[in-house]
DNA sequence: TCAATAGTGTCTGTTAGACATTATGGA
DNA sequence: TCCATAATGTCTAACAGACACTATTGA
């Protein structure tokens, strides 16, 4: 947001960066300098030479929460919804932190779990939206869990991780079963023991090629 | 395309409208009057009080198309690579035109199947590729095959549709089955006979509400 | 009548979900 | 020891895919 006092930019690149606090999702906005609402998402106008994921890149990382583990477009945004930029439109990115990547640090920016958002301007509050659906409606053709997770984790927080980005339960030995079936995780040798109880197994996210094949059409889920 | 005259345009709206032909997707592309490639992805720049979607409405019907029966954002494209507009970014979108819609006469339009199109603009190579790939992956949360079917069609044409998005085939007893399932479809009380065997009843795209109660998770689609 | 296509019934191998059981640590 | 959690084996209902069959038209 280096360019605010500059002429007002036609487009801005505005950067949802998402994480996991507990059992939901968060999202890192930035305390607003000025304007009506008190956080914003950050953004920033696009820089000569810069590729638009090449600013989101930026502006993740001026953000402190270093590179995100994962980027990709939402789509663009304006229709003469306000911004706090007043550009014509934002181009919108999602971007994955993993979990337990340390707060920054000073205030400007904070970490707020999807219910405890507070008021944004209303191009903000759709990027925000769009984002959160993209992510949701990717997990099958992206490893959005994986991104969320540190690089080795428990089986369990992998499926905790999933019914969160789900909304709902999950069985843990068809869980299990399908994990093995799809090749996506490779188990390490440590262990990790959490209170009481037998210590869970480390796996890190290992995709392998598989067959093409499998099993169906689902129809079901497009009566929307 | 009417501001061609006018200044470069900061940003263009660029509509990819699609079809069926025969077995394959046909994409509508321009004439273009200049400049170094003969056909152009459809496109113009955002007019005042508009919407974005607005004016991919408008420059579809232009087309002579008349109005998509499905209409999407596909996303921002820019990152330097070459436009008809010479604009920095363009907002892309994807149309769906049923098949057997009249073909625009006049000859500045024309149906090019994915197989045959020709050289186009750099980014309107990657917003075309961008857009056949967002209609395959939206085919299960939107009606997608059923946009581009006539309002009435037989069941074999619905599957000979999702065989060309999906491209593969499917199995005919299990489609159908999966389509009752879905309750996606009602019969009508018409029939239509095409040359010899048994004439196929008509259905119509008719959602119901359905339990929300489906099977599995699919990990499958995971690996990229 | 034959050929061609529409539409349906049945069987079978696979698998999601449920349940039970074993394994292994902490309190 | 008891309890909590991890991990796995077994059973069953549901379903995808295969096959066969009937139905209905044109040639």
């Amino acid at each position: 947001m280096a360019d605010r006092k500059t002429r007002r930019p036609s487009c801005t690149i505005d950067v949802v960066l998402l994480t996991a606090v507990g059992s939901q999702l968060a999202v890192l906005l930035c305390r607003a300098p000025e304007g009506r609402e008190k956080w914003i998402v950050p953004w920033d106008a696009q820089r000569p030479q810069e590729t638009m994921e090449g600013s989101a890149t930026r502006i993740a990382k001026a953000a402190s929460v270093g590179e995100p583990a994962w980027l990709e477009q939402v789509g663009a945004f304006g229709d003469g919804k306000r911004h706090p930029a007043e550009s014509e439109i934002s181009v919108a990115y999602a971007g994955l932190v993993p979990m337990g990547t340390p707060s920054p640090v000073g205030g400007v920016y904070a970490w707020f779990t999807l219910s405890d958002v507070p008021q944004l301007a209303p191009r903000q509050r759709l990027i925000l939206d769009g984002a959160v659906t993209m992510i949701r409606g990717r997990m099958d053709q992206s490893p959005v869990a994986f991104r969320l997770l540190q690089q080795m984790f428990t089986l369990t927080e992998l499926q905790q991780m999933y019914e969160l980005l789900l909304g709902k339960r999950l069985h843990k030995a068809s869980f299990r079963r399908a994990l093995q079936a799809a090749w996506l995780v490779e188990p390490t040798d440590e262990w990790r023991s959490e209170g009481r109880g037998r210590p869970a197994q480390l796996y890190r996210y290992a995709p392998r090629k598989r067959r093409p094949a499998q099993r169906g059409i689902r129809l079901d889920l497009l009566s929307s």
